[in-house]
RNA sequence: GGGCGGUUAGCUCAGUUGGUUAGAGCGCCACGUUGACAUCGUGGAGGCCAUUGGUUCGAGUCCAUUACCGCCCA
């Protein structure tokens, strides 16, 4: 018999668990045709990644649905990875490179250096995976994916080349956010904004043929050497009389079109702005509206380009400068002034971000997104919480190419080769044959490129007819739940919709649920440079893993963010000590009763009890099905939470100490009802509390060696059980013992008192039940005495809901506390004064009485008169 | 600028098709500890449900408005 230790050791008994289960390979999966099954498919954190408390609130989830799909009966696979997550990657080891050798990439070459990546990925890649076994996801270990893997890579190949050659995938001309350091091109996610104090400066642009000027603000006079036009509004009255006029260009001295558009603001500066459509995104854009003329002046290294006149060669801040100066000494330069605005800088490097006209590979979006807009309307693909469906729509409706080539070495190079001499382009998954002749695409693909495949590419899709024999992915495909975070709607499970409707010609998943956005104690995002992320392995060691995933589920409602400070960790601790605790005394009575030839087995007494914590038991998986099922996580641990501490512990158990104490004939009973109760809400903690559940599952019996309860049947919802009239007894008897307990709190040392409760009943609901309850109050509260039911008029004492209470202390009298509550009573009656003369109110208003339904009205009725007759028999006792 | 969402107790949030005197956890206050648990128990205080208006017999709940806050996109 295993002995229940008075304290609970997560963190030995955490990896005492997790070893076996992953030695034991519980969590394996393979194709049974004879279950339903459950795939999922992990979001791949990056390479590089660390555990952060975002990780263990959306691991946590997934970990959930896996473990209570398997107890129910299903087929689960879940497949773990990580993608190789480029630029972040390249960086890192650039980084290295740099610090301990003082070396770059080139000097390298791209070989090596991506050797170097490699095994920098072999050594310190992956600890995010580590990490995640310490959280204990039930995934498949064994399908472990990497987006750079044999066959991944190959997936990325053969949907390149199909796009290209259905003509999905152009070359194009975009602006693109230039970091000129790294020298690569990023996405909008990977740029971030400070705030700098700069200079305002006004310059003068003469217009053609007139002693006229227009007054241009700008806070970058040297992408002048790139306007090729100049704009304002259409609206804007100060300058409708120049239309069709041209202004000079200084220091350029070439003559550029004034034109008129709308995306111009009146307000800002003096309303007319320069356009430089090969160095700002909106100026670009005006540029295609007008025709204008792109003229890049910018190497990739920072610096101003041959059509740069004599400026070129130098930085962007050199030639600020000197254009400045210029201006200034030919008479242009009107006036500056201090100006603070945001500049975009390269997350990455620091970099400011320059805006870099230049040749990029895109896919066209338009047309692959609008069969992934018929299925979220469909409802094939379903999102939770349904808000996110707008911004998919909005987004998908509106959608942009997709600029897919990254500057990058680390990563899928892109599938295309150039002739020599010919310059031909060669798309193909395999480099051609006389290579020699061939020079390939320098760029990268960006990782999202690979991870819109995920779903299916995990499964060994390979593009061809081989995919209706690979057993695996005709069955785990389409999988059918993808937790992430809503911040990737469009980066990737928008993209991974339309890449499984193409190449699959099915939803990659069926139910997506978009979970909170951790922020930390006030509001703020977690990051790195803020320092306000708790380090999860800490709160894992300090508290306990299992108390780190309760927490951060019941603290995290569907649909908004959970804020989270680290000592509210201790909301799951503290839940796991109760849990703990309860078993390991139900576990020590069961030995002593089970042993015990002085109990009996006798059926339970107080039968309204066990059918109380039978009906509420009920209750509790029945709203366990209900929000599990509709993605409603935190309500599933809140509903959990409560039936453990409040119905299980505070009443059932403290009523079944006394039970066991007085009714020693019917001892066995009930302790192994108790038991069987205990039992059954550990299986439906442990999708969420994985790692004590188990262990205290195995103290509870020897026999099940060998055995996990992640195996075990989920229990179900017995209908039969649910017991109203049980439930609302109960509760009268609750109001009882609470009322009971309030008059004892008046006096000063009652311990030291024998006395007799006196209880009346407060309406006629009461007075009908009220000796059942009275004979179970002996059990709840500490006296010698008896219980005497009055109805007397002349009762002076405390009143609940159902029952009002007064103690007889034979002759003595205890000293009543200072505050002994007085006034309550007064106050009590007045709220429920004003209660009965609203119920009446609405009673008398003809309206009510006609248009409202028959129940209603009932139900008001039945209030005002339970109401009427505690408040005539309160009056007295005042 | 466009889109989406939020505003309920000191804090964080529930409140399921409109119908109890609006709930929970944490925090706070008082009392309590020799056999499950002080990581605890018992009790208590604390709210014009952001504003204004409308629909309705009835609004925290539905509609509109204003204010403030947040997120996404440009």
């Amino acid at each position: 018999m295993k002995e229940f230790p008075a304290k609970y050791e997560p963190v030995n008994t955490e990896e005492k668990w997790r070893q076996i289960w992953e030695n034991d390979g519980i969590y394996k999966s393979s194709v049974n045709t004879e279950k339903p099954k459950y795939s999922v498919v992990i979001p791949p954190p990056n390479v590089t990644g660390m555990l952060h408390i975002g990780h263990i609130l959306n691991n946590t989830i997934q970990d959930i649905y896996c473990r209570w799909k398997r107890m129910s009966g299903f087929e689960v696979c879940w497949v773990p990875g990580m993608d190789h997550a480029g630029i972040a990657t390249q960086i890192k080891v650039e980084q290295e490179l740099k610090k301990n050798k003082n070396k770059s990439k080139y000097d390298l070459g791209r070989e090596e250096f991506v050797k170097l990546i490699w095994d920098w990925k072999e050594k310190y890649g992956g600890i995010i995976l580590k990490q995640l076994r310490k959280l204990g996801v039930s995934v498949d270990w064994s399908r472990e994916r990497f987006t750079l893997d044999k066959g991944l890579s190959k997936a990325v190949r053969e949907v390149f080349v199909d796009l290209y050659k259905k003509g999905y995938i152009y070359k194009g001309k975009r602006i693109i956010n230039w970091d000129n350091i790294t020298q690569t091109a990023l996405s909008d996610d990977e740029i971030s904004y400070i705030e700098k104090r700069d200079k305002l400066y006004y310059v003068k642009y003469p217009i053609a043929g007139t002693n006229d000027a227009l007054i241009i603000a700008t806070t970058r006079p040297e992408t002048m050497l790139g306007d090729t036009a100049v704009a304002v509004n259409p609206a804007d009255k100060r300058y409708a009389h120049l239309t069709g006029k041209n202004v000079i260009l200084p220091v350029v001295n070439k003559e550029i079109p004034i034109v008129f558009d709308s995306y111009v603001d009146m307000s800002f500066g003096t309303g007319a702005l320069k356009i430089t459509p090969a160095h700002d995104m909106n100026d670009f854009e005006v540029g295609q509206r007008h025709n204008l003329e792109a003229i890049n002046i910018l190497t990739k290294d920072g610096k101003i380009n041959e059509n740069g006149l004599e400026f070129k060669g130098q930085t962007i801040n050199e030639a600020r400068k000197k254009v400045l100066r210029k201006l200034k000494e030919d008479g242009y330069l009107v006036k500056e002034e201090d100006y603070t605005h945001n500049v975009a800088v390269s997350e990455r490097s620091g970099a400011v971000i320059e805006p870099f006209l230049s040749d990029q590979w895109f896919v066209s979006m338009k047309k692959l997104s609008e069969p992934a807009i018929q299925v979220v309307k469909d409802g094939k693909v379903k999102f939770h919480p349904d808000k996110w469906t707008k911004t998919y729509f909005h987004w998908m409706d509106n959608v942009r190419d997709w600029c897919i080539s990254r500057q990058l070495w680390w990563g899928h190079q892109i599938p295309i080769w150039y002739h020599n001499e010919t310059g031909e382009i060669y798309c193909e998954t395999e480099a051609p044959k006389d290579i020699e002749n061939w020079t390939q695409d320098p760029d990268v693909l960006d990782t999202w490129f690979s991870s819109w495949l995920w779903p299916f590419s995990v499964f060994g899709w390979e593009n061809s007819e081989k995919d209706k024999e690979n057993k695996d992915l005709q069955y785990y495909y389409p999988t059918d739940f993808l937790s992430t975070a809503p911040e990737i709607i469009f980066l990737w499970v928008a993209r991974m919709i339309i890449s499984g409707l193409e190449y699959m010609k099915d939803i990659p998943f069926k139910d997506v649920y978009f979970h909170s956005t951790v922020r930390d104690g006030k509001g703020r995002k977690m990051s790195k440079s803020l320092g306000n992320s708790p380090d999860p392995l800490i709160l894992m060691d300090q508290y306990g893993t299992d108390a780190l995933r309760f927490t951060i589920v019941y603290l995290a409602p569907l649909g908004s963010d959970v804020l989270f400070d680290e000592k509210n960790t201790e909301i799951g601790r503290n839940f796991i000590t109760k849990l703990w605790n309860a078993g390991r005394f139900l576990k020590m009575n069961y030995d002593k009763i089970t042993a015990g030839d002085e109990y009996g087995s006798d059926e339970p007494e107080y039968n309204f009890v066990e059918k109380w914590i039978d009906s509420r038991y009920n209750d509790t998986i029945r709203d366990i099905e209900f929000y599990l099922n509709a993605y409603r996580l935190n309500d599933y641990t809140k509903s959990i939470y409560s039936f453990v501490w409040s119905d299980f512990c505070d009443w059932y158990i403290e009523l079944t100490k006394v039970k066991l104490q007085k009714y020693p004939n019917s001892a066995k009973k009930t302790i192994m009802r108790a038991m069987e109760i205990y039992d059954n809400v550990l299986r439906l903690l442990h999708p969420v509390i994985p790692y004590v559940t188990e262990e205290i599952w195995h103290i509870l019996d020897d026999s099940r060696e060998g055995k996990t309860i992640a195996k075990i049947d989920f229990p179900t919802l017995d209908e039969s059980k649910y017991d109203e009239n049980s439930e609302k007894l109960f509760d009268m008897f609750k109001d009882l013992v609470t009322t009971s307990r309030n008059e004892r709190a008046k006096y000063v040392g009652i311990n030291e008192y024998e006395f007799d409760i006196h209880v009346k009943p407060l309406n006629t609901t009461s007075s009908e039940t009220v000796d059942s309850l009275t004979e179970s109050l002996h059990m709840l509260i500490n006296n010698k005495g008896g219980i005497v039911v009055e109805h007397s008029d002349e009762f002076a004492g405390t009143s609940g809901d159902y029952f009002a209470v007064r103690f007889d202390f034979k002759g003595k009298s205890p000293k009543l506390k200072d505050d002994n509550g007085g006034g309550k009573m007064e106050k009590e009656l007045e709220s429920l004064k004003s209660y009965i003369t609203g119920l009446e109110k609405k009673l008398g208003n003809k309206n009510f009485l006609e248009k409202a339904a028959a129940d209603v009205i009932e139900k008001e009725k039945q209030k005002l008169k339970d109401a009427q007759e505690k408040f005539e028999k309160m009056s007295k006792m005042v």
